[in-house]
DNA sequence: GGGGCTCCTCTACGGTGTAGAACATTTACC
DNA sequence: GGTAAATGTTCTACACCGTAGAGGAGCCCC
């Protein structure tokens, strides 16, 4: 039974946590799963984490550690500074879409989080943004980054949307929906990226420092 | 056992589940508690609903077609009709904060809130939006909009949040991180509303007509 | 060598979503 | 009016969930 194995650490059990959800979803994550794919009893993980919760907390915490700011140029603007900090952190969620709903569902403030405020903070005072209530700046671009990431993974991987989905679809027609439908013919169908990309123009160029 | 009770209906199945969650949380909703809520056995509800997810969409439409439009008036600018609906979006959902992450999480495609979107459009078109992609602006609001009400609910009635939270936080220090202690006493603490409208007016005002 | 500590395992409990059969009650039809 | 089918409800059962609590294995220090 003395099975060698690299000893059960936080960061251990979260990446193999992360590892799972990803690969299979949030509900697949299961104290058994985890512990088995750690070799390693279920219950093994309670003396590193209190719960399943801090489970998801530390997924959460995983994502926001892996946002990259961009590499500093001289006289870049503030704006292109926060744009492409929310770009980066959009490429981030949308290359785990799984684990996307956790991060918009549990609260968000951890360590890594905060490093990367701290760090995007600098970088903003460095390209000389002005205004003085930065913080909400970034609350606002986190909300609008989050949810519209939510918005799209639940749809693409809606696991039985199509059912419920296709129905209410079903019922849209020229004559109950005569805006919509002209809409949809108009060519709406803009690619994610672009709709992202149009939002996050409006927010940081209307935003008023 | 012929006891007179309303019969059973999607309707009446969604509104209770619906309150369940209001009142107790997403996780105390449980088919066996909707049963007794609508004094019925548990499984009763499969005849109306194919499982516990159907139920949860429900909840998503109910919250939807709760929203509604602002009287129209004369001469009103796109600008503010948009805005004040999604102003009323946000209060719709701030009125139930533990429904919320209901909303983020399951696919929105639903009757009602195409009716919403038709509706939206139609008022949109009758305020002289000149825009061609009407439908990426809603889309964007809507993402700003559950995301940054995501962020406020699961930080407010974050279950057992204090815990790490707490623990991020008192890492938090001018040495570790001079910026945000800056901002925070320089009076971060802008009101949840204030901070939505300050993301609204940029979006809005920043769309590029 | 022995006591304590840390990490892990085992067993067990109450609760979950829901499949499948049985039952009751209403409706449809000749 | 009798029978068959359809419909809505209940009962029972199963596999699985998170985790409490008691124990066991290996180590370190005195």
């Amino acid at each position: 039974m003395t099975e060698d194995r690299p000893p059960l650490t936080r960061e251990r059990i979260i990446e193999a946590a992360f590892a799972i959800v990803d690969e299979a979803g949030v509900d697949r994550l299961t104290m058994r799963m985890l512990g088995e794919r750690l070799g390693v009893d279920p219950m093994a993980v309670y003396h590193h984490l209190p719960n399943k919760a801090a489970v998801l907390d530390g997924i959460v915490e995983h994502l926001w550690g892996g946002v990259e700011l961009p590499a500093p140029s001289d006289g870049e603007s503030w704006q292109f500074v926060i744009g492409e900090v929310f770009r980066a952190f959009r490429r981030r969620l949308l290359a785990h879409p799984r684990a996307a709903p956790v991060v918009g569902t549990r609260p968000a403030v951890s360590p890594a989080m905060l490093a990367l405020v701290e760090g995007i903070l600098a970088r903003l005072h460095r390209a000389g943004f002005a205004g003085r209530d930065a913080m909400v700046l970034i609350d606002c671009l986190a909300g609008y980054t989050i949810g519209k990431v939510l918005a799209e993974t639940s749809a693409a991987l809606g696991d039985e949307a199509t059912g419920p989905v296709a129905a209410a679809l079903a019922t849209v027609t020229p004559q109950t929906h005569p805006f919509l439908v002209r809409e949809i013919a108009g060519g709406y169908a803009l690619a994610p990226d672009d709709q992202f990309e149009r939002g996050l123009a409006a927010l940081i160029g209307g935003w008023s420092d």
